[in-house]
DNA sequence: GTTCACGATCTTGTATACAATATTGAGCCC
DNA sequence: GGGCTCAATATTGTATACAAGATCGTGAAC
């Protein structure tokens, strides 16, 4: 993360920078995006903040509240449900396509993915684990090479990481490393059907470990959470 | 229309205006969409007019060139061949669970809504039962009552009109009156399961009926297109 | 006539100023 | 102590000013 000094900021990098703190659980549901403080947190004025705002406002990751500020979105249980339904829907699809498509070179980045979790998991850090468990389902769209649907299944992995700082009830980290480790398996015996299968049935399984009852959320002090 | 010394612009209502007339073919492919011309056609100062085309970039509908302008997207052949691919993914679906759902006040709403194309129809107004053609589809989306897919074919339906313009080759009016009365036949009965396959086959002949080949832009003064 | 360079003008990118609205804290009353 | 009112302050919404970059027209050179 670059100092604010160094004014490197536009409104892409910024919102992508939040994008990653939410996805990271650093920028937890709930919390209030302050246009002053960020531009103060990133050295840029606040044009630049609410593009960046806005941009985030359209992948539903942040809510925009008029005349009150934007929040750090908080997915209802019926959000919830349709998120994962969406993925469901593209995402097997996805898996098929990807298994299909699949060369040495892919398969050798998603395995350096995996194994970048596994190391971010040992070290602790929870917060990337999590976001790079999310890019290997992205990663699988771009393999799919059917851009549209690529751009559905990152917002629907952006939401995702919400819902589970919300609803999330297994101890165990985020994804299955059999699950991955399965689909990679079907991916290099390019077995499109079985990758389906696979899937869909991890999908199911981590829709499974929501509690669609709970709801929780901690605000905190946004320079803390960005680490500035 | 609201004439533009009546100020009840907002970004949002901008975005909306313009994605419709986007809809109908008043702006068409390739249409540059100056800031200060739309911010004089709509009465208000830049910065809203910035918001409304970062709004409809988003959507996929205006194409932002750093340093150069926004532009009515022109998909490429490859984009709407996966834009369509999406909608086959994602309306049969949509059929399916409107059909479990459907009432007799949402059926009625659908034939309303058949009636208002013939009428635009046989008026001449072609932009108009073009728009109205792809909302019978949002509005199948709508009843389903799944509102992540629905935002999804929402915007597939306006990119949807985009590459029609530029692809489509048939004669005949958009969407096949006939396929249309099938779809709420099926909606009456109540048929899932028709209702998805006949949404499927009504997707394929809309496919078919582009020309994946040809590329036609025609540009032309925006205060022309928008009337005012 | 064609091509290139340069300057003027236009347009977009961004910061700042001003207007509008919401929030918060202090003081007063019951 | 709790509730209400009001003013000060903070924050968001929008317009405007300034900076940066692109475009276009003109004149000179070949």
């Amino acid at each position: 993360m670059t100092p604010s000094d160094t004014k490197t900021w536009t409104s892409e990098t910024v919102a992508g920078d939040l994008e990653r703190a939410i996805h990271e659980h650093r920028l937890p549901p709930g919390t209030k995006l302050g246009e002053d403080e960020l531009g103060e947190a990133y050295g840029i004025s606040r044009t630049l903040v609410r593009a960046a705002l806005q941009a985030l406002s359209y992948r539903r990751l942040v809510e925009l509240k008029r005349n009150r500020g934007a929040f750090v979105a908080q997915p209802t249980v019926a959000e919830a449900r349709e998120v994962f339904e969406a993925r469901a829907l593209l995402e097997p699809r996805t898996a098929r396509s990807a298994a299909e498509r699949m060369t040495p070179e892919a398969l050798a980045t998603l395995r350096d993915h995996i194994a970048a979790e596994h190391t971010a998991l040992h070290a602790g850090e929870t917060g990337h684990a999590l976001f790079l468990s999310g890019e290997f389902h992205i990663l699988i769209a771009q393999i799919a090479d059917q851009k549209t649907i690529e751009d559905f299944v990152s917002e629907l992995i952006s939401r995702s990481s919400l819902i589970i700082a919300l609803y999330w009830r297994r101890r165990a980290a985020l994804c299955e490393s059999q699950a991955h480790h399965a689909l990679i398996d079907a991916f290099e015996a390019r077995d499109g059907a079985l990758a389906e299968e696979l899937m869909k049935s991890h999908l199911l399984d981590l829709m499974a470990s929501l509690d669609l009852r709970n709801l929780v959320a901690r605000p905190q002090s946004l320079r803390e959470a960005l680490g500035r």
